[in-house]
DNA sequence: TCTTGATTTGACCATCTGGTCAAACTCACG
DNA sequence: CGTGAGTTTGACCAGATGGTCAAATCAAGA
């Protein structure tokens, strides 16, 4: 499988195809829980035909974190300074709810990256997460220092924004064993018990 | 090892000490990433020894869930239905941010368990978990209904304040890959952070 | 001290798993 | 159609892993 060369349209479609199978299986079992062989087959090919592929089920997972780690993080990027600073923030949670709803694969792939210390992105977290959290910070606190937002520590809001989102892709299955009696869907609710959290907690002047 | 006799000097230590090293290996790597050898050498047994007083992986890691359960579960039942609201809260939310920061490995234990769909504890969840949120919730919507705090979706508070709190202990090195420049305990802040966001939300009048 | 049940272990096993390889097959293009 | 690169596979391997077992060792009460 050369890999200078202009991919094929059977690379194509095969990558993708290994790539959507091991996002399923690697969300659902971790990393060390899921197999080459679940993968494969999940993909429609034979173990030895993934490998040709790719090299690794290391190389599946790193190539399947570099590929969504852009994703992920669009949704902090897309916050305009220029906009009006409630309105921007808002917006942002409710992008990261909307995430946690139509991504929870991802969402939950991430989370067990994290949990177990980050070994394979740490380098990342540190550089590029860092210095986007570090721009963001800034700005909060100069919508703050203007008085257009409440006085908040700008990492912990953010950390708070990550947490309460994700928290419904993550933590599905308690939400929803806790809520069984009524409604199935726990997201409309979920948006608008975050737009009342941060609305009170951002909302200027006492 | 019989079990309906009382255990014995030897067997209370070992146990203890298999569960000890149980908790730092499944919270490190997961039920799956997990090695019976692994366990066995931390907690200075071999494995064949390890296995005379745990029949199974499996059955090590059920007697784990169902020993930190309760614990886990502590500071909800602690809430005081005659106390004032906002401060039983608040008491509420400290001390479960206090047990992310003194008990990380059980709060990643269960974060592990929850993402992967809750397998060996889904029964509890919707049993003992769900009685105990439904309780709450109650109580909660009855102190807003009573004008002693705000109006706001019981069940989903809840799940904020786990969700908030529990963060800090799932998410450690995100969090301290992020704020790497200054102060290296994310903790008071965090504590001084969540303060403010529940104040705010839960004072009544708008 | 003797005896009996509790404890410990070395050796072992079946299965799973990530990965290799040579050979076979397929496709696109001249 | 011929050909060479790209693709696929069956067979295989080494190491890891959960678990077993008979035999050896130890602890404590009679």
């Amino acid at each position: 499988m050369p890999e200078d060369r202009a991919p094929t349209r059977i690379q194509k479609k095969n990558r993708a195809a290994i790539l959507e199978a091991a996002l399923n299986v690697f969300s659902a079992d971790g990393f060390r829980g899921a197999t080459v062989d679940q993968i494969a087959v999940a993909a429609g090919l034979s173990k030895p035909n993934l490998l040709y592929y790719y090299r690794s089920k290391d190389a599946i997972y790193a190539a399947l974190l570099e590929r969504l780690l852009d994703t992920w993080l669009d949704p902090l990027r897309a916050i305009d300074p220029d906009g009006d600073p409630l309105h921007e923030l808002l917006g942002y949670i409710r992008r990261k709810l909307e995430m946690s709803r139509d991504y929870p694969r991802e969402s939950r792939l991430f989370a067990n990256e994290i949990i177990r210390g980050a070994p394979h992105i740490h380098a990342v977290l540190s550089t590029d997460l860092k210095s986007l959290v570090d721009e963001t910070a800034a700005l909060i606190r100069h919508w703050a220092a203007a008085g257009r937002i409440a006085e908040v520590n700008p990492y912990h809001l953010i950390f708070s924004i990550w947490s309460l989102t994700q928290h419904y892709a993550d933590f599905d299955v308690q939400i929803r064993a806790v809520l069984a009696d009524g409604e199935p869907d726990p997201y409309p609710e979920a948006a608008r018990y975050l737009d009342q959290v941060f609305t009170r907690l951002l909302t200027p002047g006492r």
